[in-house]
DNA sequence: CAGACTTTGTGAAAACCTGCACGAGCGCCT
DNA sequence: AGGCGCTCGTGCAGGTTTTCACAAAGTCTG
């Protein structure tokens, strides 16, 4: 009846099935044609149970006493994330992170194929990065449009980036990587992953104040009020 | 006897408040002195309860009838978060992205002072990027040591990350910032944070493909191996 | 000053996720 | 063929996160 499989795959499994795949990857360049949870487990740092879990939402693949057979829980993987075919992507703000985005080598590697990007900065228009021509913001829908794409990348600046979202939309994406660190609003139906680059450093931050207080609580409070300048 | 709170900040709850903590100082930027959990969580796009219950990890920083002072509450989660002062950051690999978040403005913003970018490439050693002079990996531990870097921002190839990772451990680093996709080892007490760039995308892959897939389901099979190359 | 109104802080319920433990199925060896 | 050892798939218990709902505590008005 149906191609794909039945079921949903819970967030929280989702997330960690790129770095299955991943590692199948390697091991597979490896010559190993067979691994258990138990290996998958210690390769990815987690419980094997949890690799059992996460593996079994994708469909029985496995075999008992045996493991599984690696290309083809590889390939089932893929499948599940429609990552076994390329996906179009583009990229809207050509900044700098824009730039670095657009010259990184790991998207195109895993199935992501940059067919645009864009600005609306005169003086970056025309300009070439990662092999691609920078174009006007006006040529989104058509590029879109033309060439499939569902997938957007946005780095622009914080104030222009609600707008960007909005022509990303209309032009038919339908999920968004987000690099700007404001809360976009979307019409429903359309997935946002956000990437907060600083509030991934405050969290860090947290831990290595929570050790700084802890050693100060230890020695006393004299440690308390020596780096705190502009 | 301790000069920070006493209670511990759940995960969930702590990767929320850069957020607010954002938020705060935008509507600062307009006047705004107070704010209610409402507003915020409108801000925000989550559930009121769920800001108040974030929020009161903190401690009880809201007047009934009334709700948040901005700036006072602001300053409540920098000093949680402990970026009520300045935390200086190494990248460790000068590449595309260690050059791209060398020169991101995002993290000097927000407190954490750019002050050394290593590599182990001679040709790009001297070169200097975001306004620092590219240092071999070597003097690493040096400039950790004398500038008392607590935080590490790894963008190496595949490869080398894991040798890095330990130059910064035992240089002193108790956090790090991973953009590499691979899993790290690291000893009991530092914390990683990752961040898999193709990874998101894959997961957006998935939302899209299952997009496809309940549209072909009701038209049909008819597109399902179209794309299929490569 | 009393009563109406607002908003916080938090118990309790619901939803979700993780990890253990074990039954079930498979291959191998004798 | 039968028994043994290995490993998957999953029911269940424990933990975490989210959401609801409401008492407590404050402001404001007349």
């Amino acid at each position: 009846m149906s191609i794909s499989p039945r079921r949903k795959i819970p967030e929280a499994a989702l997330i960690r099935l790129p770095m299955y795949l991943r590692l199948l990857g390697e091991v597979t360049a490896q010559g190993v044609t067979h691994i258990s949870s138990d290996q998958l487990a210690e390769l990815a740092a987690v419980n094997a149970a949890k690799v059992r879990k996460d593996l079994s939402y994708l469909g029985s693949y496995g075999v008992r006493g045996v493991g599984y057979e690696v290309a083809f829980l590889a390939y089932q993987i893929q499948r599940e994330l429609g990552v076994n075919h390329e996906w179009p992507i583009v990229i809207v703000g050509a900044g700098n992170l824009g730039q670095a985005l657009a010259n990184y080598g790991g998207f195109v590697e895993r199935g992501f194929g940059l067919v645009g990007v864009f600005d609306t900065d005169p003086s970056k228009i025309g300009t070439h990065v990662g092999g691609i021509c920078v174009q006007h913001l006006d040529e989104l829908s058509e590029v879109v449009q033309t060439r499939g794409v569902n997938i957007g990348v946005l780095a622009t600046p914080a104030a222009t980036a609600q707008e960007a979202v909005n022509r990303l939309v209309r032009a038919g994406v339908g999920s968004i990587l987000n690099f700007v660190p404001i809360v976009l609003s979307v019409p429903r139906g359309v997935h946002i992953s956000k990437v907060d680059l600083a509030g991934e450093l405050q969290i860090l931050s947290y831990y290595e104040q929570q050790k700084v207080n802890s050693l100060s609580h230890i020695q006393g409070t004299t440690t308390s009020s020596r780096a705190v300048s502009a």
